[in-house]
DNA sequence: CGATTGGTCTACAACGTTGTAGAGCAACGT
DNA sequence: ACGTTGCTCTACAACGTTGTAGACCAATCG
């Protein structure tokens, strides 16, 4: 067990609140017993003991990060842009992995939280409208994409419909038709879910073209979620069936690449068969054969305005709580080679 | 602030230090007592402290783990096996990214832990043996692949040397004799990095096979630390300084899928022009077009031995260490498309 | 039958920190 | 000269938990 206070405080010759003083930037400290408080600290390399200082100010300087996995590549970077931006506010992050299961993204919300962390942001895919009371407990807590709730939660999302809209606006600019959509969700009526709101825009894309919507354009992915495997699946069924396409649009990017590869098999160009585009704008989707035009969401910014939004509300006092707010930051199309637009340099 | 264990104990009509005991699975508690508190604790809701425990008890049940940074697949891959293997021992993860950077480095092994963690899962990249008294102090701490101190601390590492071996012998097998190295690092004499035992084990591999060492074939990636992007720009310049090769052996995954990227960019095709093998299996070298034959380097075992021997390490009194162990797990070959295996499917 | 054992439970102190209250002192204004 | 102010610092208590010591009682043993 290494020093404490105690002992900072005996070489330094002051009192142990001193040290405390110090430590926490209190501005009432002269110059000459800061620089010994300071000395000490460093001669005995003290470092503070979070959990006495959790115990005592209530607060551990950790949140939580929960997310269905990050073998998606999509939440892999999404922790990557949490983590960045909460270590710049001076906070850690535990990774929580729900798998994607509503067991355990309930469990994320509330045992999870044994009276430890700060605050939580919460990335739900298995939670739908009817769970909204159960996030309505407990504290701080902030929920990213995926879904929209009503309760009495903040919300980082991201612009589901319109950006969606937009992708299939820029299939329909390059002349496709007929354009497949791959990742649909048809089991659930969850009108709030990403699955949703996109084939919302999907629709209102074609209906503004005059374009009847193919219900053989519209493709689940079945057990698997959105992944590679269940891209390709679909990609080949596509083919198989002998429906006729020139573009797809998938609803995520690890879904596209699936797309892509089933693409090449059955041996289609891309773009000049069948035109490609993604959501999410994963790293990968710029260094896949042919590189993949993409939707992207903003999710460094989702990130920020996320771990800001929490520690605002960490710091509120229970007594002036603001209502919950939405935030949703500017999308962008990333046009590249499955559109027919050749990458950079 | 929730319910502590007055209250249940209030509720349940015992002592505090009761309900302690039967939380804490104390043997010597009467059935009958044990349901009164139990019943007591459902009923408030109660959950333990964790900054009031670990301030009384030392532990805190948390671990860190420092990786490079989770936008790059392997370490994603691998925070993925490290967090399950902690959940499924109870224990809470931490993930901080040091970039690479040896500062942050540094800064991970030593202020990361405030008193705060229980333990620390280290992937250094840029420390080297001349950092290894650096790791001396502090508490438990484990090693995980990518370099080899002789420092006095664990490690869980792979068969760096042995498995490069074996994935050179695998493209000689196939026929290939002009086989590029693409992410060799020829700055730092290090001897222990992965980068050094890899090339190792390649030139050994030529050797044994009779193959002189073609300097034109062994490139670095300059800048870039292992990514697409520099795998991509090696395997260009390799084309367009006109050096003749017919296989090449990547020290990455991300680097191999960077190559095949750009081997299609110069109209080779692969495996028939050039056959390619990568390092690390990560998920998407499976997904890539053509997809790609790798190294698995055991990473799911690794991430299992590594947070059991930290945890090990954790239980450990100081009185009786024992000396710093070395764990290897078992690596194997992927065969893929990239060097003339078809997927099976 | 008295002494011993062992199971069950409780009271108390301590972990290292920070908030509160206030002491001591110099500088200032009247 | 004296009260007031404001800066600097200290003593003390408290956060919620667990380890230690021991009280109490029933069962067991000589």
């Amino acid at each position: 067990m290494g020093p404490t206070m105690h002992d900072v405080a005996r070489v330094a010759g002051v009192s142990i609140k001193t040290v405390s003083n110090v430590i926490n930037d209190y501005p009432h400290v002269r110059p000459g017993t800061r620089d010994r408080v300071i000395a000490a600290i460093e001669q005995l390399d003290y470092r503070p003991n979070l959990s006495a200082r959790g115990l005592r100010s209530g607060r551990t300087g950790v949140i939580g990060l929960a997310v269905p996995s990050l073998r998606e590549n999509y939440f892999a970077e999404l922790a990557d842009s949490v983590i960045r931006a909460a270590e710049a506010r001076g906070l850690g992050v535990i990774v929580e992995q729900t798998g994607g299961q509503r067991e355990k993204e309930l469990l994320a919300v509330s045992t999870s939280r044994p009276r430890f962390l700060d605050g939580l942001l919460f990335s739900p895919v298995s939670l739908g409208q009817e769970d909204a009371e159960a996030l309505a407990i407990d504290g701080p807590l902030v929920l990213l994409g995926e879904r929209i709730f009503d309760g009495p939660t903040d919300h980082v999302t991201m612009h589901n419909l319109s950006s969606a809209q937009a992708a299939v606006q820029h299939l329909l600019e390059i002349g496709r038709r007929r354009i497949a959509l791959v990742g649909a969700d048809l089991n659930g009526i969850d009108e709030t879910s990403s699955a949703s709101l996109r084939l919302k825009g999907y629709l209102r894309a074609l209906d503004e073209a005059g374009i009847e919507m193919d219900p053989a354009l519209v493709r689940t992915t079945e057990m698997s979620r959105w992944n590679r495997a269940g891209g390709a699946a679909a990609a080949h069924l596509l083919v198989r069936e002998g429906v006729e396409f020139d573009a797809v649009f998938a609803l995520s990017d690890t879904l596209g690449l699936g797309v892509l590869r089933a693409l090449g098999e059955e041996g289609l160009r891309v773009p000049d068969d069948v035109a490609v585009i993604g959501f999410d704008n994963i790293d990968e989707s710029g260094y896949s054969v042919p590189s993949m035009t993409t939707v992207d969401p903003g999710r460094e910014e989702i990130a920020v305005l996320a771990v800001d939004r929490l520690i605002e509300r960490i710091a509120e006092k229970s007594a002036d709580r603001r209502p919950p707010e939405t935030f949703k930051p500017e999308f962008t199309i990333v046009r590249r080679e499955s559109t027919g637009f050749p990458d950079p340099q």
